[in-house]
DNA sequence: AGGTCATGTGACTTCCTGGTCATGTGACCA
DNA sequence: TGGTCACATGACCAGGAAGTCACATGACCT
C-alpha cells in the first residue's frame, strides 16, 4: 500500500527507510513508534515520508507484505524432506523452516511479532485480516489431517486451531528472545540442543492433541 | 507505591480513580493511555493525580498490587478439593479457580493482562519482577512434582516452565476474549461446554508433557 | 480568632506528535 | 532556452501529552 513514489525510489533509499522503520517498531511497538524518528533515522524529510506512505499503519503493512513475500520465496526454495508427509510431520517442517527464515531477519520478525502478538491481540480491526489468514491456513491443515485419518473427525477443530496457534506463537517468542542473546543465531538455531528443545515443544503439542482428543472421543 | 495522600483518600474516591485507570488501560494499553483522560474520567484535578502517584507506571503497579492481594484473598477463601492433590491436579485447580476469580474482575484482569502479555513481553525492565514471581512459582511446582515422582528428574525444567506458562497465558487469553462476548460471564464459565474446553487444553499440556519427556528420557 | 498544614486546583510550560503546504530543485522534453 | 512535472524539503500548525506551581480551601489546633 505504499504510494507509487516510494516504489520508484532507488533500492538503497528504500532499504534505508525500511530498516529505520523496522528498528523503530522493534524497539517501541506500534503505538509508541514515532514517524518523526523514523524520518530522522532514514535521512529523508517529513514531507517525503507522506509522499511515500499514507501513515504509520501504511509503513507497517508494507513491512508485513515484504516479509510475507520473502517468506513465500524462502519456502519455495526449500522442499519438505518427503513428498508424502503426514500433517504433523508437515507442521513440524513448516515450523522449523519458518524458524530458520526468522533467524535470517531477526529484527524484522521481532518488529512484526511484537505488533501482531502484542497490540494485535487486542486491537483487531486493522490487523484482523492477517490473523484470519493464519487461522484459515491452520484450519485447513487440521481438516486435512482428519481426511488422512490422523485425527479423529470428532476433534474440536476450533480448539485444535487455538492449540496449534498457541504453540507456533510460543515457539516463535522463545526463539526470538533466546536467539537475540546469541552471537551467531543460525549456528545456535541449528545446534542439537536448540533443535531438541523445539522438537520437544512440538511433541508436547502433538501428543497432547492426539491423546487428549482420543480420550475425549472415548467418552471419558 | 502510591503516595500516602492517596491511601488517606475516602474509599469511594479511591475506587473512582482506580476504575478510571482500569478502563483506560483496558482500552488503550499502557503506552497509549493518557493521564489527562484518567484524570478527567475520575473527576479529580491533574495536580491531585501527581499528589497521589509518581506517574503512569505508578498507577499501573498499584492496580497490579490490588489484584495480587485480592487474588490471594480469594484463594485463601477457596480450598483444593483434597488435601493431597498431585501436582498436575493442583495446577488444574489453580487455573480453574484463577479463571473464576478473573471472571469477577474481567475489566481489571483485561487491563493487566493486556499490558503484561503484550507490552510486558518485550518491555521487560519495569515489569520483569512480576514475571519473575510467576516463573519462580511454576518452577517450584515442577520441582515439587519431581520430588513426588510425578515427573522424571531428567525433565528439562526450563522447558516445562515455558510450557506451563504458555498454557496459562493461552487459557487466560481465550477466556478473556470469549468471556467478554457473553452476557453472563460466570454462567458461561461454569457451563459444561466451557469447562470441557479448559479441561481439554490442560490435558493437552499435561499429557504432552508427561509423554514427551518420558519418551526423551527413554532416549528416542 | 488566628495560625498551620495537608490537600485540592487548573492554568501554564515544555515537549513531541501527526500532518500540511508553499517553495525549491533538477531531469526531461519541445 | 524555457517550460513542465515529479519529487524533496523543512518551517509550520493544531493538538495533546506529561508534569509543575502559585494559589485556594478548609479541618484542626492553640
Amino acid at each position: 500500500m505504499p504510494k507509487q513514489t516510494f516504489l520508484n525510489l532507488p533500492e538503497e533509499k528504500r532499504r534505508n527507510i525500511a530498516s529505520a522503520a523496522i528498528e523503530e517498531f522493534a524497539e517501541f511497538g506500534f503505538e509508541a513508534s514515532s514517524i518523526n524518528r523514523i524520518v530522522a533515522n532514514s535521512g529523508i524529510s517529513k514531507g517525503s515520508f507522506y509522499q511515500y506512505f499514507e501513515d504509520k499503519m501504511d509503513v507497517f503493512k508494507y513491512l508485513m507484505d515484504v516479509i510475507a513475500k520473502e517468506k513465500t520465496e524462502y519456502y519455495k526454495g526449500k522442499h519438505p524432506p518427503s513428498a508424502n508427509l503426514g500433517t504433523f510431520e508437515y507442521f513440524h517442517w513448516l515450523i522449523k523452516t519458518g524458524m530458520e527464515f526468522n533467524s535470517s531477519y531477526p529484527r524484522l520478525v521481532q518488529a512484526i511479532s511484537r505488533v501482531l502478538l502484542a497490540e494485535g491481540l487486542y486491537y483487531g480491526k486493522d490487523l484482523a485480516e492477517y490473523h484470519k489468514m493464519s487461522t484459515d491456513g491452520i484450519t485447513m491443515m487440521i481438516k486435512q489431517a482428519m481426511e488422512n485419518g490422523e485425527l479423529d473427525p470428532s476433534v474440536d477443530v476450533e480448539l485444535a486451531v487455538i492449540i496449534m496457534e498457541t504453540w507456533t506463537n510460543a515457539i516463535s517468542t522463545y526463539i526470538l528472545n533466546e536467539g537475540m542473546k546469541q552471537k551467531d543465531v543460525m549456528k545456535w538455531l541449528r545446534s542439537a540442543k536448540t533443535r531438541e528443545k523445539i522438537d520437544k515443544m512440538l511433541y508436547v503439542m502433538e501428543y497432547g492433541l492426539r491423546k487428549t482428543e482420543s480420550q475425549f472421543v472415548a467418552g471419558i
